[in-house]
DNA sequence: GCAGGTAATGAAAACGGTTACATTAAGGCT
DNA sequence: AGCCTTAATGTAACCGTTTTCATTACCTGC
């Protein structure tokens, strides 16, 4: 192993002149720069980051809790966040907690061992327990997609309220009354957040919902596939079915199409993220685009200050969404 | 900030019996384990993880390259990655590379620095440059899916001659004979491999393939799209067409659909991978399934032998493939 | 030529652990 | 009781850096 005492030796200098010309290369006189750039070269050297960092007492690492990775939704956020740490020079490690709050907590940890500097917290499986919460208001965390009551750290989300107002809207301009939901997870703020939205939005048009047209359970093909199943059945199925992400809403599409459906002839489906398959999807999906990219990048940028102690001006962030219409809703069967 | 020393004079003991009893309980008695363990809680205290690394000259992180996070294909690979990393108390460090060589050296010299143990390559837009090919062949590093000519690590992959040959024979079963193939990445050995499957099975059969019936260019939607363009433009378009991931598959039969043919009725399309949502599309695509996960996890298992510098027993291997029948394969027009 | 100030370098103490070695305590045997 | 072996603990060196502080070298102005 080549260290920095064989490099000084090499140099005839210092360990600490090494490191000023390697750190802080302006501390140094030419003539001994070159010397040292010349043994570091011969050397083949390259500083060791663990040494560094704990000196330093910074990793310069983050951890990213996902419950899953083949949600492309969630990737793209993590394509945001990844590349404005790398930009910073921070690394993320990735921590696929499958939902596992055993597994959240093993993460977590990683920000008090100093193995990384701070987290951002994708999953909404979970919210830490009351203990955990403790833990963490004194760790720099942000979380993204997900807003939990009574926590403290940062939030970057979207206006989910004004986003199913927007598409609720958009259903009744095409004339409809008969409406399906199919939620994801039902424990949690986003959920009550549309849900929210699409109600308000029927009350004001004087439009009934009935509370068994809402079904649901997790964010997957399967509970798409499942939850069409359940509204094709009833006697009055909906006519305009709003899903609560586009993999819900490609599972519905797919079984009320095999019922022997037709979208949007027979019923409309909307769907969340517009993921980029949506938009090949038969018929495409009408969707709310999420900026996920952008989501990921601003989780960081909050992440960074929080770590380097600098005050936040807000603790909540809320990004703007599109409604994208495409041809999976159209007028209602009259 | 709690450390060792504390928690000793906490305990009354030294340092050293501290971190025995976190470390090898069996070295000490009953007694000052107690007084110990009392004095860890009371102190809340945690052992810093980086002073440990730095002790031991071991990270127990990995970093794993991607070209892109959204791909569910090699999502579903770093998910078997993570789990059996997790299991053996290592972490992934996220590479997303972007296909760009200057962060994938940047990522592969966090192993030359200890910032990382190992490195699982997923990427094949870039072949490591030549001076790069001596620094893989210095660092703990495996490949999965992309097999490089002359390199000497390991590589973790699919019998893709065979799976392109049991796809080939698929399709002439149902009586096909003009062929059309959109491939991904050209130059790469995926792509040789699948390509001299396919033609070598239609040799067998006497069947003509025109050079001029493969196009492609990257594994994305837009290249599924732009190749059924130029496939159906022409004067005697092919009656199936092998695309080689689900992607492409996926855009593919988007456009053939939207250019008015049926699928399988006029033409029949297939795909590689067999990414989740490749079963709900329509109609639903017949795809090669790779065991994404497995390889996942194997391609952990054989860089831990080399990061603790076991002996390999091979150094390539290779895992079955599936081919899923499903609708968008049918007989031949006649 | 020398005082005084600044710039460049070196010596050594950290950082927070682990561990080889030395030391002490304990127990078993004649 | 004394000796020997083993177990438990302590001391201090070490991992590879950074950084404070002291020291030396250099330059300017008189």
């Amino acid at each position: 192993m080549t260290n920095i005492k064989k490099v000084s030796e090499l140099a005839g200098v210092s360990t600490a002149t090494v490191s000023r010309t390697l750190k802080s290369p302006g501390l140094v006189t030419e003539k001994t720069r070159d010397k040292v750039m010349k043994a570091v070269k011969e050397a083949g050297y390259r500083p060791n980051w663990l040494a560094t960092s704990v000196k330093t007492g910074k990793s310069n690492s983050i951890v990213v809790l996902v419950p899953n990775l083949v949600n492309p939704f969630f990737m793209r956020i993590i394509e945001g966040i990844e590349q404005a740490a790398q930009e910073r020079g921070y690394s993320v490690l990735l921590g696929d907690t499958q939902g596992k709050s055993q597994r959240e907590n093993e993460y977590a940890s990683m920000v008090l061992t100093n193995r990384a500097d701070g987290l951002i917290q994708l999953d909404h499986s979970f919210p830490f327990s009351d203990n955990d919460a403790e833990l963490a208001e004194t760790i720099p965390m942000v979380s993204v997609c997900e807003r939990i009551a009574n926590r403290k750290y940062p939030f970057i989300e979207l206006d989910n309220y004004a986003a199913s107002r927007a598409l609720a809207h958009h259903l009744i301009s095409y004339g409809h009354s008969r409406f399906g939901i199919i939620a994801g997870q039902i424990e949690s703020q986003i959920y009550r957040d549309r849900l929210a939205g699409i109600k308000s939005v029927l009350h004001e048009e004087g439009i009934a919902f009935d509370d068994s047209m809402l079904v649901g359970g997790s964010y997957r093909i399967e509970t798409g596939v499942e939850g069409a199943r359940q509204l094709a059945g009833r006697e009055q199925p909906p006519t305009a079915v709003i899903c609560f992400n586009d993999d819900i809403a490609i599972g519905a599409l797919h079984e009320f199409k095999r019922l022997g459906l037709t979208v949007p002839g027979d019923i409309s489906v909307t769907g969340f993220d517009n993921v980029r398959v949506s938009a090949y999807m038969d018929p495409p999906l009408t969707t709310i685009d999420q900026p996920a990219y952008e989501m990921g990048r601003r989780a960081f940028e909050v992440l960074l200050q929080m770590i380097s102690r600098q005050p936040l001006n807000r603790t909540r962030e809320i990004l703007p969404f599109t409604l994208v219409e495409r041809q999976s809703s159209g007028p209602a069967k009259s």
